[in-house]
DNA sequence: CGCCCCTCTGCTCATCTGAGCAGGCTCGCA
DNA sequence: TGCGAGCCTGCTCAGATGAGCAGAGGGGCG
């Protein structure tokens, strides 16, 4: 063999291969034909031309995904499905695709949930807004925790229920009470309301849940709306707070930032989360990686819809591979 | 029909069955049973995603290839081949990749030329260097017109046939007279010398040609090689020179541009190289968009070596695009 | 209101393509 | 020089794919 001189034609030779199958798209007996190589070369010079990367395949879609970070993540962290989408360099347009995926995601899970069980946010707003009329039919949806008001105010918690809802020509139930009081006895006391109560009590029977995750800063809606300060917030964070989800803030390991708070805080709580089968969070953007991770690896979702730099950032700098295990070293036989 | 939301729909499915297809190379079938239809549907929404632009498949080689360009070029311009390589940013780099087509085309010209004529410059010296030793098998080389000196130095008129000769176990026939004579009587005598007529007669028996072109300004080798002065290259431009073919200045409209230097100038005519089968132009770069495309729009050459940019030049800025239209306007008959 | 046209659907069949296999070749080593 | 290993080749065969066709559904126009 004339080694050198010979692989570099191999790889000419796959170069004008790939040319005449991918543009010319000529059959690979005709490529031989020109080639002058037998129709199972022309095979294999395409196979490898593909494998050594000379063929590169794109995908160029707003709504395309990225399958392959969605496998890992699945397979990673024990979830029931991963919708990961390609992320643009905007901010605002991020959010926007990682909601129209979420609303492509609640449109095509089957079984279809009878009720669903929504947060609130505006990440939450966005899906509401992504979601066609009609995407199901007699959907009726449930808060899961304590909104802004009754008011239909775009964006406020309510009107997110409701047009979920609306959408699918289901009812919406909304949990009509702050979400986090002043004082623990409120919060009991309205707890106590059979209204109240009952919503919660519902929301606990829902067949999934739909929500979104805050970070702990200042920008969070929780300021915004008035449930806690500035200075909450940095109390928060000195106690490990890195997020909150459905109200609730936790630390990077999972666990209730500050108990004080969260038993004001009122609606559903991460067991029930937990414990679901189809929770579904949608979450994207740099800032909320840590409060992503803090939830996707105490398995307080079974279902995240995110972009693939979240998706990286949640594969690549976890620093317990705890279910990281059953990926690469164990492998496929153990009771996972 | 749903008009936009069934289109819209049509075109996310499209979107999954691309991912699926060449992302996770599933079956269409398989792809069917996920998406929930038919393999047949799969299919069509692949070819309808091709051919939106979804599904975007690039073939990332130097050595890669424009085969509709080639085609285009070829169709318009009556040519008997055209070989259109991808343009990269770098000048330097274009030049290269232009030489090496050009080698790879020589290499696999059929039949095999017993006799080539090849002309000499920066251009074909790289061509020559880019074949492999042992290209072709006894092919003899002839010099086409009138070269710097007999010296061996590197990049010299010389040394350009050699190497071409050499490397395809050949002999070189050199034309030992400068380009162009000061005085057109010197011309004639030294076209007289047994041995320069005999060169050039030999060329005219030539089984193929290989040239490339030279601009009409001062970086031409012309002027390098003192044959031309900034002068003559200034009166050259005036009288409407775009640029030189073996040595003698043609305008934009395929004439010659001073009669009375290119009766100074020696060795082959351009009307042999009109005549010739397989006349092979290798040319690149922005600068010799204009000679290129009086050389290929006067029937100069029968084949073409360039890079996309010059390709894309020769097409598009000419006034009767004839073949040009074929591509949009039909479209396939709805009212979309 | 009914007819026609257009598009989309699912199908049959022929073709194209990839997996896997036996033989042959070259190369490295003794 | 002889032997074994490894790679490449061309093949068989089954599965995957695309072309072309008849039928159905839906909208527009008379």
């Amino acid at each position: 063999m004339v080694s050198t001189e010979s692989a570099s034609a191999n790889e000419l030779l796959a170069v004008r291969a790939a040319e005449l199958y991918y543009e010319e798209n000529k059959t690979q007996d005709e490529i031989g034909a020109i080639l002058r190589v037998t129709r199972w070369k022309v095979g294999r010079l395409l196979a490898q031309a593909r494998e050594r990367g000379i063929i590169r395949i794109e995908i160029v879609h707003p709504r395309a995904r990225r399958l392959a970070l969605e496998r890992e993540l699945g397979a990673r962290f024990g979830l029931r499905d991963a919708i990961v989408v390609p992320a643009p360099v905007d901010e605002v347009e991020l959010q926007a695709r990682v909601a129209e995926a979420a609303a492509d995601y609640l449109v095509s899970v089957r079984p279809v949930p009878r009720l669903l069980g929504v947060s609130w946010g505006r990440t939450l707003h966005q899906v509401a807004e992504s979601l066609p009329v009609g995407w199901s039919t007699g959907v009726n949806v449930v808060q899961i925790n304590g909104g802004v008001s009754l008011s239909k105010r775009p964006g406020t918690a309510a009107s997110t229920a409701v047009m979920i809802a609306q959408k699918a020509g289901g009812q919406a139930t909304l949990l009509p009470s702050p979400a986090i009081l002043e004082r623990l006895e409120t919060k009991r006391a309205i707890e106590g309301d059979r209204t109240v109560g009952g919503v919660v009590q519902m929301a606990r029977g829902a067949a999934a849940y739909l929500f979104s995750a805050g970070v702990a800063d200042t920008s969070s809606v929780h300021v915004d709306s008035g449930y806690l300060t500035a200075d909450d917030i940095a109390e928060l964070r000195e106690r490990g707070a890195v997020g909150d989800v459905i109200g609730r803030y936790i630390t990077a390991d999972g666990t209730i930032a500050d108990p004080e708070l969260d038993a004001r805080t009122l609606g559903l709580g991460l067991e029930e989360l937990r414990g679901a089968t189809t929770a579904v969070l949608v979450i994207g953007g740099e800032a909320k990686h840590p409060i992503a991770r803090a939830i996707v690896t105490h398995g307080l979702c079974s279902v995240i819809v995110t972009d693939e730099h979240t998706a990286h950032a949640l594969l690549d700098d976890i620093d317990e591979p705890i279910a990281a295990r059953h990926h690469d070293s164990i492998s496929e036989g153990t009771s996972s």
